[in-house]
DNA sequence: CGTTTTTGCGAAAACGTTTTCGTTTTGTAA
DNA sequence: TTACAAAACGAAAACGTTTTCGCAAAAACG
């Protein structure tokens, strides 16, 4: 009931473990003959190598690590699928860790992986962390790394983002050319880059096209929850009746407000348009449904794994690793919660 | 810049390897004062076990692998979740590979992880699997197993579920108590236990209310998605366009006949009530919001763990492992897109 | 002080594989 | 035949840990 070893074969075949393991790896100095018996045998026998063997050997497991934030949430599931179907393609398996927004899990999850010692780590920062010694941890421990949408700019590796300035630049010129005159933003906590940088696109655009920036427009929301999208449309009702125009962090948030105008028998887009952002599946289905921006989560796993499987390469052959900041492209789109056209 | 060993520290204290991997691990033939050295050094020293040298000395992997048929799902990665947040207690890393629902995938996909040599196996079926021969090659290697959620009888493992077929029969009556008259039934594929069962509920609720079962009100759909929701919608008015209630497999497919209706200016639930199953969150905020069968995915995930760390330790124990099989309850959650009341 | 018991430590095997390097065998040419 | 090159194979070390078992020194006992 034993699993078969490399012993086993060389047993049966009178010949010894090296040649066996020479054979299965078609080394030039075992003969065809051989070659063909033991791989006969070992399929017969269902030989599996043992990887626990193999992994102390060779010091890989072919193996990687994923950490972030939430499993359940529309875009970083996405991004995971993408991480392992790359994965799966060169031969690689994904441990998936989540930190919960926390910078203590987050450090302890860091810890782990690399006492496991995967061949690479991928994460997406939590909210709350600001330092990044766990990080360098992780680089000076000599372990690819490879950050993607929630990163740190400081941190000396690859990464892959959307850009979010861009994005929120242009979902907030979208309100504006559709007519907007008054344009509020629901905005993320302080600290992650990605609140700040779409912040800063939603008030350049403003800016830009000879709108006044009112500070008072902007809501700090903390967790990003549907209630929240509740609780600060309300607010927002009440501390700025006339304005006609919303452009929201993220499409929970925005299917919150939405659900709280709905209500107060607010017409979207008449009343007020809403652009969210992320494209989260929900948002093509609600009513009005929400114009967003797409952030290609898919394929944003796909690039962070291809990524950190060059690095992995490198690092095996003792190139030089070299790092890289993967811009991806994301789209506006337009449904029913935005005006297309300039309405006067 | 190597990793330090136990040989390291052997070294640097003057004592052999074997006393140091003794102190570390509170051996009681080991003076006090030596376990306090070092510890001490390797904490210094930051010493971390090599786990391929553990893994390798002590055959397991402290690594269990799970099987999904999709991770982009709500209620699927709730599961994972619940299972990532049980295996982290226990100091368990989570392999996480998906299905994509195809047979043969999955078949590789348990190849990958036996030869991995993870510690247990957790699944959830593809739709397409009707041949337990790979299922049986787990349970033959003597790898821990538990299906959840997408079962098979047949197979002699522990199990997690929930009773589809009194849900179903729960959701129907409350269609049939509300007062719907003539009530229709999307269901899933034929193969799976699930859109079995959910059937066997809906047919059975009928029966015992007195009313008749028509076969032409049951329509099977594919692959359930929210497209299938609308085409089948409108396949249902074309052809009874006096149903007054639907019973459908899962939520999305739901949201996508809701969104039909209301195209067509449907009175939901006046003109026809519906109900749901497994409670997405996306069913608590689209318009109507819809009533649905509550299934704990979370706690489906926390349970099947724990039933496999019991099976994991039995098996180290060598005590004979037990199966068991566990039925988490569900609840009818109602909400607008149905009746509360018997109307008239 | 001699004997037994306890305490503390280490040598060595084992887990199964990979790979280096040396050895034997075969084949070829003189 | 000898000499030499090429082909085929194997011994052994290494990866780092765990654990069994034996042995010495110290402590306890009479």
């Amino acid at each position: 009931m034993k699993p078969i070893t490399l012993k086993d074969i060389a047993e049966i075949l009178g010949v010894s473990v090296t040649t066996v393991s020479k054979a299965l790896k078609d080394y030039p100095d075992v003969s065809k003959k051989t070659k063909r018996l033991v791989k006969e045998t070992a399929q017969t026998l269902n030989y599996k190598p043992n990887a626990f063997a193999v992994n102390l050997r060779t010091s890989e497991s072919k193996t990687i690590g994923i950490i972030i934030p939430e499993v359940v949430h529309h875009f970083f599931s996405s991004v995971l699928k993408g991480i392992i179907a790359q994965a799966e393609k060169k031969g690689y398996l994904v441990i998936i860790l989540q930190s919960n927004e926390s910078f203590e899990l987050e450090k302890k999850q860091i810890d782990l992986l690399l006492s496991k010692r995967v061949d690479g780590i991928l994460i997406s920062l939590a909210n709350s962390t600001i330092h990044f010694d766990h990080i360098n941890d992780i680089i000076n421990s000599d372990t690819p790394l490879v950050l993607f949408d929630k990163i740190a700019k400081v941190v000396q590796c690859s990464k892959v983002i959307i850009n979010d300035r861009k994005a929120a630049y242009t979902a907030t010129t979208h309100l504006i050319t559709s007519g907007c005159k008054k344009i509020a933003h629901f905005r993320g906590p302080l600290l992650p880059q990605n609140s700040i940088d779409r912040f800063l696109g939603y008030k350049n655009a403003l800016l830009d096209h000879g709108m006044t920036y009112d500070p008072s427009l902007v809501y700090i929301l903390n967790d990003m929850s549907f209630e929240e999208g509740v609780q600060f449309a309300k607010k927002l009702l009440k501390d700025h009746n006339d304005v006609d125009g919303i452009f929201i962090n993220t499409d929970l948030v925005a299917i919150g407000a939405i659900s709280e105008f709905n209500n107060q028998g607010i017409d979207i887009p008449n009343d007020i348009s809403i652009v969210g952002f992320s494209n989260w599946f929900m948002s093509s289905v609600i009513s009005p449904t929400l114009t967003t921006i797409d952030q290609p989560g898919y394929k944003m796993g796909k690039v962070a794994f291809k990524l950190l499987y060059k690095e992995i390469k490198q690092k095996k052959q003792k190139t030089p690793v070299t790092f890289k900041t993967v811009e991806l492209p994301t789209e506006l789109i337009i449904r029913d919660s935005s005006k297309t056209t300039k309405a006067s």
